[in-house]
DNA sequence: ACCTAAACCTGGGCGC
DNA sequence: TGCGCCCAGGTTTAGG
């Protein structure tokens, strides 16, 4: 489901909902996506512990606490984070989960204030790891993950270098891979290259040094206005209290085959790059130069 | 080292 | 209504 704009999303909203509440409790009937343990197990290493930050780098979320353990999560395509209110309180009465969310949901951590977070998943494609931190910062997925796509440290050279590194990958392909560059899925990829004005097959080698430059500034652009809006609820992403985002609202390209372009009416194209499908303008994309 | 296809799951939508 | 097929925000793994 979630890419980088919506991850950033939901982290935000768990700092503040849920930073400084202990863990207390622990259910789940899928059990299939914790790695590494049995559920009781996870349950009792992670009951007591209180929760000191929530940190992300592309699509996956740290959540971290006392005594050096990391929960990690990762949404994969139809996972969504939910925190609810105590379920004494007034606030509860409020039905904000009439959604189809809510009928997936597979984990739950029960925290000391009352509220519970949820992890719903129609798919069960998500993953749960608890370990210390060295372990999960150690794990073979994470070490290789690339710079996240809107760290202060990605800069134009560190994206060229990718570049160079990549010459005879689509840039379309190369703007997804995590293990380049973090954070990027399926939407922001044509998003941004419509943005940049590229045709997502183009080679990286076939790239010009104003072209690499009209890419990287798009990345920024197109990533920071959508966690602007709360990120893409195209399908059913929901934030951490059941809302949509308000990104679909502007979509140029995703998911918009056979509709006419905004900017010059040509009919909007959908393609295969790799196994995924990507949407371009094939007028306002073709090569400048 | 690199690329492709399948696998992990469930559900929506379409054509027949 | 029902069946079969394609599609879906992602990653991992097996095979060539």
């Amino acid at each position: 489901m979630p890419e980088l704009p919506e991850v950033q999303t939901i982290i935000s909203d768990l700092n503040k909902k849920i930073k400084g509440d202990v863990v207390i409790g622990f259910w789940s009937d899928w059990p299939k996506a914790i790695k590494g343990k049995k559920p009781e197990k996870f349950k009792k290493e992670i009951s007591g512990r209180k929760i000191l930050a929530i940190n992300r780098i592309g699509k996956n979320i740290f959540i971290e606490l006392s005594g050096g353990k990391i929960l990690y999560l990762h949404l994969k395509m139809t996972g969504h984070l939910l925190v609810k209110p105590d379920a004494k309180s007034q606030k509860a009465k409020v039905n904000y989960f009439i959604e189809k969310v809510n009928q997936y949901i597979h984990h739950i951590w029960k925290l000391k204030s009352g509220k519970t977070l949820e992890f719903s998943d129609l798919r069960k494609f998500g993953k749960i790891v608890l370990d210390n931190k060295d372990r999960i910062k150690g794990l073979p997925e994470i070490k290789k993950l690339g710079i996240d796509a809107v760290a202060p440290q990605f800069t134009f050279l560190k994206f060229r270098e990718i570049l160079t590194k990549r010459k005879n990958s689509p840039i379309g392909t190369i703007l997804a891979d995590q293990n380049l560059l973090s954070g990027i899925g399926n939407i922001y990829r044509s998003e941004i290259l419509f943005n940049a004005g590229i045709l997502p097959q183009k080679k990286a080698g076939k790239i010009s040094l104003n072209e690499a430059k009209k890419i990287f500034l798009s990345i920024g652009k197109v990533l920071k206005k959508a966690i602007k809006f709360r990120g893409t609820s195209d399908s059913d992403y929901r934030d951490t209290a059941g809302a949509p985002g308000n990104f679909q609202k502007v979509l140029k390209v995703y998911r918009r085959e056979g509709e006419k372009c905004e900017k010059c009416g040509t009919i909007i194209k959908r393609a295969k790059l790799g196994q995924r499908s990507i949407f371009f303008c094939p007028k306002c994309q073709l090569q400048n130069e």
